[in-house]
DNA sequence: TTGTACGCGTTATCAT
DNA sequence: ATGATAACGCGTACAA
């Protein structure tokens, strides 16, 4: 079908300007032209006020392809997400955009949707783009296979490289843990116990090895007697905190690995009448807005900062590209996140 | 600081490989490579064959940017969204992404965070870089003041365009509203309540003028007198379900407008002992997974079908850069997703 | 201060 | 079937 849109009648197919035609209505050459759009010193003011001008009369719009052509430098870097669905990249996707956009550069987003086919097949079409960099985004934070020896700089964020010559950006869980723990320990509480989800995920090992360390610190013991793994989810939560509570009810705090887990300790809690925070405190980890602020209690959790993730990680390629490669892994630290499911006993 | 990577030696800065070199290796002239590695019919088959070779093993990648000068054709669209945090966009991004990926076209992700300003400047550079086309996502589903006349076709996505020569695509919020009543109504629900969130929202108005149309066939009147409308959040709908049981205890069923809100039904209803879906039905909105499929018990609802809408974009935009420019709004049929908190009653 | 001429990497048109 | 050569739109060394 095709409805010709706008109402304006058979305007000839209008080319789209280009510095010649600027040059032309300014009555200069094309170099000139260009000096005086790119702000060279070795042109009359007048001359300069001329092609400005011009340039506005016919709003042009300079040729990014082929000034990219010349510089070698496309001003685009390439966004390779494993899972745009999972929670997690969006907010380092968001943090790099932001970082990118103050700049000049432009953003190629690609999802690889967790396969390795098709990831080799966006890597293909950036290169061909000619991107100047490349941010790989992790799915979970785990190690994942490096993309090996690109002709462009490439920083891994969330999902470190396996390649130590690599530079990667990743969380501190251990740090989270500890965080999380420390709070409680802070507001009164002894009896700590930790429900978390699938033991496979470095991130939960590594939040309990923190919240561990944390307690022994205190020459506390684990409430509940262990690490209750188990699943990312609701479910989970609720059917840990029943156990836990069978177990050991002289709980009077738990530390959730995800906000998810939490809602359902929060869930269970209410069933049984157990007050949050008087009779037992709840923190959760991710900060997961939809799910933390809108808890009843509204729970107190660990944030990420994986916004400052991803705008990081678009400061360290821009030092890449510039030449100043760096390797090794760096890690951001989390931040604590303070409502009421977590308040003081009075 | 800048740690050199790699353990390779100082290699000497590796210009790209271009056409030219291809050719060299080959013993042709730089036009023959072309023809061959383009598939041009006039070309010896052992000749393509060694281009083809010197090709792979100098791991030969086209320039792009090259390519699009000459060919008028970027291969590159920009994806400009106006909030990606908001969790409407992603879907339809999804969508599109998975649309474009399986083409060769590329995309630009641009986010104006709701920003005018930031939104034009997004725009010029996105020009700049001759994008063949333009899809602009909205931040909610009411009309948004159109881009007007750019040299490249766009598509409206889920915000429709103010200017009707635009081609938008929104999804049906009033059939989602009297999809959800019917199916209540087919479960033997006759006392039927509506909780949504800001009226000032098209979508929340939309939606229950659907509820009310389906109902209103059957003859049966609104439970609670009233569409409650309030905020799109877990707290109202807490709050309103308690008003609404206090006004009449005989509601059956509660159509809730997002699924936010009816985690807070669900809420409210389990701490007065109302079994769901045995006293009380219960249907949200969105499929937002974390929270429909997790709540307790597991929640029906209405899915938007968003990935698919960011699909249709993909095309409609495709058709209109060949030529084919659509206008009007088009809508997307919503989905009945049912889950066990509209079991039937037994 | 301005203009000429060349090149960026590729495709397309013409000879050969 | 192959190879010069001219574009594409722009930046820049060099000459004027």
């Amino acid at each position: 079908m095709g409805v010709p849109s706008g109402s304006d009648g058979d305007q000839p197919p209008t080319r789209t300007v280009t510095l010649r035609d600027v040059a032309q209505l300014a009555g200069v050459s094309i170099a000139t032209a260009s000096k005086a759009l790119n702000g060279q010193p070795q042109v009359r003011a007048t001359t300069r006020e001329k092609v400005v001008r011009a340039a506005e009369q016919l709003s042009f719009s300079p040729n990014t392809l082929a000034q990219g052509l010349i510089t070698q430098r496309s001003g685009t870097v390439g966004l390779l997400t494993s899972d745009l669905e999972g929670r997690f990249s969006i907010p380092i996707l968001m943090g790099a955009e932001d970082a990118f956009g103050s700049d000049q550069t432009s953003v190629f987003l690609c999802d690889a949707r967790g396969d390795n086919v098709r990831e080799r097949h966006h890597l293909r079409a950036l290169l061909s783009r000619r991107v100047d960099g490349l941010i790989v985004v992790g799915a979970r934070p785990d190690a994942r296979p490096s993309l090996g020896d690109l002709p462009v700089p490439v920083i891994y964020a969330y999902s470190p490289s396996d390649d130590p010559n690599d530079l990667s950006l990743v969380t501190d869980n251990v740090g989270g843990g500890s965080m999380a723990v420390d709070h409680l320990i802070r507001h009164g509480r002894r009896r700590i116990a930790h429900i978390t989800g699938d033991a496979t995920y470095g991130a939960a090992r590594d939040r309990a090895a923190g919240a561990l360390d944390r307690l022994r610190q205190e020459g506390l013991a684990l409430a509940g007697d262990q690490v209750w793994y188990g699943a990312w989810s609701e479910a989970w939560g609720r059917g840990a905190t029943r156990m836990l509570l069978q177990r050991d009810p002289t709980v009077d705090a738990i530390f959730a690995g995800s906000d998810e887990i939490a809602r359902g300790v929060l869930d269970v809690l209410h069933q049984e009448d157990l007050d949050v925070p008087g009779r037992v405190a709840v923190i959760g980890f991710d900060n997961w807005n939809i799910l933390a602020a809108n808890a009843r209690p509204p729970l107190s959790t660990i944030d990420m900062n994986l916004e400052q993730l991803g705008r990081l990680a678009a400061q360290r390629l821009f030092a890449a590209i510039d030449g100043n490669v760096g390797s090794g892994t760096e890690t951001i630290p989390p931040r604590l996140i303070t409502r009421e499911s977590t308040a003081p006993l009075d």
